[in-house]
DNA sequence: TACAATATCCCTATTTAAAGGGATTGTGAA
DNA sequence: TTCACAATCCCTTTAAATAGGGATATTGTA
């Protein structure tokens, strides 16, 4: 098993999307490769077939096919699942990909994140969710409160490092980089709650 | 009516908070005239009597006492509301007011907030709400979506410039700076829905 | 017609965040 | 008694955001 090798399916309703990334892919001077499909149909024996590790796919596609989709993980959990966003899609739906790819990326973000998803934090991505511990959660409130890490840091009585050092726990766990997507967890976790 | 003094009327439980916020206006080498208060009672006969343009309040003391406090703001429509937080308040209560202090601010950056909330802004303030335009809207999703200004200039097909100009004019019209906020506003305002 | 608002673009300086490294201490489980 | 994890702290470099300034063109309204 060539385990330099990433084997890419794509499920993609735009052709010029699928030639794109092949090129971003190509000229990336890794080794990929990748397949298109339009829709999830036969995807199950598609991945069955052949030794696949990273499945990107439009979130779009699952539109009345969620339950399709939550099976196709459940009988695939070594697969990583990749969302392809276009533009603002609902958090909910997004958190049941193990990453997503904003299609307005820089390649070399969308080659690195590959490479990541693909390579050994897989074992990780699948032993998800992992909860927050209480510090975390500390950051994480204070960070949806509006500061800094250096007001969190003066707040709490600790060097901003640790902050910074609880912030990176916080995106390793969560697979969620940014504020406003944090913030959608935590009002999805119940860790805060909106109409109180 | 010296336009020079600015006067204050703090609502808050804590001596401590009182002694040290009054000594950061005092050091401030401004014109502030502060008086204290632990409740909510009697401030409407109060604000009457003195030629105050301030109050700050901690939002605690909103507990059960909404409704007066909402028909104390009517009452004083000339009078800038201004939360003084301690640690995660509720967006929902915080957008009852016309700005909000956090206590663990520098003391400059309180001094010039209270002193912009008190000047002229007013006017502006209590025009609110403005609502947001097409394309503030659009940048607040993307935003929201977790892009970076270089990636929703690139996605609109505009400058960074155009983007930052937008940003700005969001955060002057909902008064919100932080992405987790701006996202917990665009959630009550229905800009977008969780749970689709 | 003048004015306000919108949408676009530009600049500098300063502050933060992000991404990549590290390290140490304590604690509890295998 | 290792080993993993949590919590703390430190470093560098690059990227991005913030806070002030501006400007121009268009559109609709008082």
């Amino acid at each position: 098993m060539d385990k330099q090798r990433t084997h890419i399916i794509l499920i993609e309703p735009s052709y010029i999307v699928f030639e794109g990334l092949s090129q971003i892919l190509l000229k990336s001077n890794n080794h990929f490769s990748i397949c298109h499909h339009t829709d999830l149909k036969h995807i199950d024996s598609l991945i069955k077939k052949e030794n696949n590790n990273v499945v990107i796919l439009n979130p779009s596609m699952l539109q009345n096919r969620n339950n399709d989709y939550i099976k196709l993980k459940n009988n695939h959990p070594s697969i990583s699942w990749v969302a392809l966003v276009y533009s603002y899609f609902d958090q909910e739906i997004l958190r049941k990909f193990d990453s997503q790819i904003n299609i307005t990326e820089p390649p070399k973000d969308i080659i690195s994140k590959i490479l990541k998803i693909a390579g050994p934090q897989k074992t990780i991505t699948t032993n998800r969710p992992v909860a927050l511990t209480e510090r975390e959660t500390d950051i994480l409130l204070h960070l949806i409160d509006g500061l800094s890490n250096k007001e969190i840091a003066n707040t709490l009585s600790i060097s901003i490092h640790t902050v910074i050092s609880h912030r990176k726990n916080i995106t390793e766990k969560t697979g969620i980089k940014s504020l406003p997507g944090l913030t959608i967890y935590a009002i999805t976790k119940k860790i805060i709650q909106l109409d109180a």
